[in-house]
DNA sequence: GCGAGAGAGTTGAACATTCAACCATAATCG
DNA sequence: CGATTATGGTTGAATGTTCAACTCTCTCGC
């Protein structure tokens, strides 16, 4: 192989490439299970969660954004796809002239309580329930220095 | 809150979200170094190691779609990308003339052999690193894990 | 041998995400 | 103030992924 990189050793080797294969294979599923039973995706469901637990129920496009760590952009297309489909409504903010709230709606409301159990029964049984409470508190502490580490990086970050 | 599924106590909640949005971002991230530094998406530059690994820098379709956990439909359209860029070649197989087999050109070799420092370094600084050994093994464990459960949860597994 | 599946892979349309350009409003500064 | 710049968000095209239908070859039972 090529030059004086620090490479993986092999247990760093297999623990990373399991990492990849094995978020594949559970964000695939996880996304399944609730567009077949429930007409979400994955993303709409994290959203939809941030919005309910929002004081008021509604909140700004950009803090929706960096809440889920997706590009303006992106929150702008999923709620409009949610706002089609009648599960979040955009209201213009009253003292900023140029910003958005999202609202999630009844009906929105009511799709989450129906998905919520399934979603969670299938982060439990394909994730949180085969690991030892330690490991997945090691998966939640090594996410979080991720997490640090990538928004220190690119401060004040907009994503994009 | 709805009914009487078992959630997700205070601390796995936690450190699932933890999980989502590290992932995003890492993924996010990963890929990025790559396109712009080498011309290469993330999962393209997984299919190029996988080819490169093996037995003579060739692999049958479907057992790289597995490999990766990709649908095949995906493989062929990604490998249809690579193909354009000269990095891989596509020959059918002798034997099975229903097969075609995926090879790495030199053209590929050389692209991944570019790539790889600056991505392992990517995957350092931004995970391994960061975490101790013990708890990046811990990553391991739980999504080797993951892997096993929805492998055999889906027998056969084409993934679709 | 041959006809009915099963397996390997491809195709094209639908859908989601990214990217870059863009409009509108707010804030800043001379 | 008025011009400039920054911020919030949207838009549409380009790109990537999924989904369902399809072709071709192989296998197996008769």
């Amino acid at each position: 192989m090529p030059p004086d990189t620090a490479w993986l050793d092999p247990d760093q080797q297999r623990s990373w490439r399991a990492y990849l294969v094995g978020t594949t294979l559970l964000t695939e599923r996880l996304d399944r299970d609730l567009r077949e039973r429930h007409n979400l995706s994955l993303p709409e469901y994290e959203i939809l969660v941030r919005l309910s637990e929002a004081p008021s129920k509604r909140m700004r496009m950009a803090v929706l954004a960096d809440s889920v760590s997706h590009s303006r952009s992106r929150i702008t297309h999923t709620i409009a796809r949610l706002e089609r489909n009648g599960f979040v409504e955009r209201v213009s903010c009253a003292d900023d002239r140029r910003g958005v709230e999202a609202v999630i709606t009844d009906g929105g409301y009511r799709a989450l309580e129906d998905a919520a159990p399934t979603h969670v029964a299938g982060v439990r049984a394909f994730l949180v329930d085969l690991a030892s409470h330690e490991d997945f508190g090691a998966v939640g502490r090594v996410f979080d220095a991720v997490t640090d580490k990538l928004v220190e990086a690119n401060p004040a970050a907009d994503i994009r």
